[in-house]
DNA sequence: CTGAAAGCGCTTACAG
DNA sequence: CTGAAAGCGCTTACAG
């Protein structure tokens, strides 16, 4: 609280200068304009104050031209004299007229603007690639509007709904699903609305749910990353490997359960070496999964390593190891998948799968833009990479190796 | 508006077969819209395909009633006979109308919305306070805009001003920043511009620039939550600790530098005794700032504690430690600021100021449309406290003690 | 070079 | 109960 005092007393000096002053300047620019509009302007000028906003109207008055000729300065499309030009931009700056978005979309072509559509903003991971779709968009000049769903179908609906209703150009729907028949009929509702509309549905970081439906599709290689990984763990010598926060039905985790099995078959190790707990995605469900694993092994657990669904649950893997008693990688080793902002400063530093997340949502967004006839219906693959660190290390002898497969690698 | 519409497309989707066959039907819907539109509807028809949205107009004929009658039916306001209602309500699903949201925001009072300005969507901290901010939206039927910065004024402004234009009636500047005059002259300007037109400014974590401007202020006491954890440190012995991350001008770091100082000072320690290294935030620049302090003392460094500006310059302290081949906390104490989601998952679990972003971001709103007239001008506290983890012990005996100040806590 | 006018897609008094 | 009409604030052919 003495700060506020503290700061406003030391830097108050400058901000009466500055600041203090220019609030006042502006606020007698807006009670001229309202003095000196003409007839009718001066009419609704005395209706303002609060809530109205300066119009074309109002601009064209007062620089003495119509406003015609105010739009055309102010689009700059056209070739203006510089005495009319210096006249309503004048006039412009001095009321601080901002033309009506809404009215210009009405008549123009809209505002370019996209939507990433996430499941919420405080997942690193979602945040990343709103931040690359973001970036993208800047570049192109184009808005960008980030909306989450906090993985409500309905709500979903409505926010598509409403990029639709605001014109939105692009929308990205970002991440892995579950896809069932609900969600399937929505998605190919959502590309053939926006399609019709001249609008364009990516599918960022998931397949299309329907084969031939006008969306363009950005995604991970997911199989190929846990497959990866998961030999990275074989060749380490781990042959009970858990792959923990699996997520039935959704895309993104399904397709890592696939890389994982694969992987495991590939150096010939039976099916049922695969140990998956579908307990879901999330630190907490990590935690508690884990938790249960070793309480169930009552401190001897039958497996050496553990592949998390993504490092927010590594992050709980790694909590809970560390709550039993155990070490990370001594006595069991993980890895995680994303390579998440942090996973560095875990302890120990996670080894991981790096999705290039940023990279996925300008790719979305540049992909989307070029050749915009042509992108829809297009499926791009990105891929990953290992990033080694600290939580994988050979297994320990003992008895969870001995009743894995074979430690021949 | 578009819940009528969204809520009967979907019913409508569920009602059909399945995904594919949906998108096929709708497609129908659209040509057999066309082809069956009255005289000047067809004529536009023709020329629809691609890139041209169902009107009012259209729902109006293919229900055989004007289009005033439409826009009653669909916005609910007005008491319709059962079967109007039915017919249009068909035609409308029919030809999966949207009502564009440009045309009734002309009109009508627009759509309510928030947008709230952050540095970049990828701080957990930002995140989190957006998250609050659009989830208390949410709660009262608001539209939220998440918008990025990048620490660029140019593009703040830019923002701010495409916000003036779509008519966002809420503007959530987020977070603490180097105020000089260009940035206190702009906000005074943004917050003047925003309440002309019955919108309003909220500061987020910052304080007002100048006094009196029409702008709501919410922050963290940001030094009484120094203060707290600097205590924190001294009561477990230490007495020369440096303020890592200091960012001069920035009202935060500030003011969190003068909590420090205070506490220090209410401690009986010199004013020499405070040691502020003013290196900016992130984890690389507390990476480097600790890197090279370490290196200066040359494996004995004269402090026994280090403050970081936030988490995340507390994530790169942690790293240097332990890279110089200390330890935290046996050798060198660390406490951070904001209480990241992964805080807890550093090595070792940080000792830290809880700040509540995603409630900070919630009052911001709740505030802001509670008695709107009314909040201008005024300024909220939102309190903070210590989160106690695995950071901080007591000082090791050494030199380092030896030469702080008197050891008597 | 610049106005007057039409029109973008809606909503809402105003009259039946 | 429901149409015809005015009007929201702009842009853009269309005529000077």
């Amino acid at each position: 609280m003495g700060k506020n005092t503290g700061a406003e007393a030391a830097g108050q000096g400058q901000a009466e200068a500055a600041g203090q002053g220019r609030a006042e300047a502006a606020g007698q620019g807006r009670a001229e304009a309202a003095g000196q509009g003409r007839a009718e302007a001066a009419t609704k000028a005395s209706a303002a104050g609060q809530g109205r906003r300066v119009t074309i109207r109002e601009v064209a008055d007062r620089a003495g031209v119509s406003i015609a000729t105010v739009s055309r300065v102010l689009s700059g499309n056209y070739e203006t004299p510089a005495a009319t030009r210096a006249r309503v931009l004048r006039a412009a700056r001095e009321l601080d007229y901002v033309a009506n978005a809404h009215a210009r979309a009405l008549v123009g072509a809209g505002r370019k603007m996209v939507a990433v559509v996430v499941r919420q903003v405080t997942s690193p991971f979602y945040a990343q690639v709103a931040e690359g779709v973001e970036a993208e968009a800047a570049t192109h000049g184009w808005l960008c509007l980030v909306a989450a769903t906090g993985g409500d179908a309905q709500r979903e609906l409505e926010i598509v709904q409403l990029m639709r209703e605001e014109g939105a150009r692009l929308v990205v729907l970002v991440g892995g699903v579950v896809e069932d028949d609900a969600y399937r009929e929505r998605v190919a509702h959502y590309a053939q609305a926006l399609d019709a509309s001249g609008a364009r549905l990516v599918l960022c970081g998931r397949p299309a749910p329907v084969p031939d439906i006008p969306a363009l599709v950005v995604e991970f290689d997911n199989e190929a990353g846990a497959h990866a990984i998961t030999s990275h763990l074989l060749s380490a010598g781990h042959r009970r490997i858990v792959f923990v926060g699996a997520l039935s039905g959704n895309t993104a985790l399904d397709a890592r359960v696939a890389g994982y099995r694969a992987a495991l078959a590939e150096h010939g190790l039976p099916a049922e070496s695969a140990h998956v707990v579908d307990c879901g995605l999330g630190r907490s469900a990590g935690l508690r999964a884990m938790t249960a694993l070793l309480k169930e092994s009552g401190g001897a657990p039958d497996f050496t390593a553990v592949f998390a669904g993504d490092d927010m649950v590594a992050a709980g893997v790694l909590r809970a190891v560390a709550d039993a008693g155990l070490r990370v990688p001594e006595d069991i080793s993980v890895v995680g998948y994303n390579d998440v902002p942090l996973a560095e400063d875990f302890d120990p530093p996670l080894t991981t799968v790096r999705t290039p997340a940023e990279e996925l949502g300008r790719a979305a967004v540049r992909l989307a833009l070029r050749d915009p006839e042509h992108a829809a219906g297009t499926h791009h693959l990105l891929g990953t990479h290992i990033v080694v660190r600290d939580s994988v290390q050979p297994p320990p002898p003992g008895p969870a190796l001995s009743d894995g497969g074979s430690p021949t690698a």
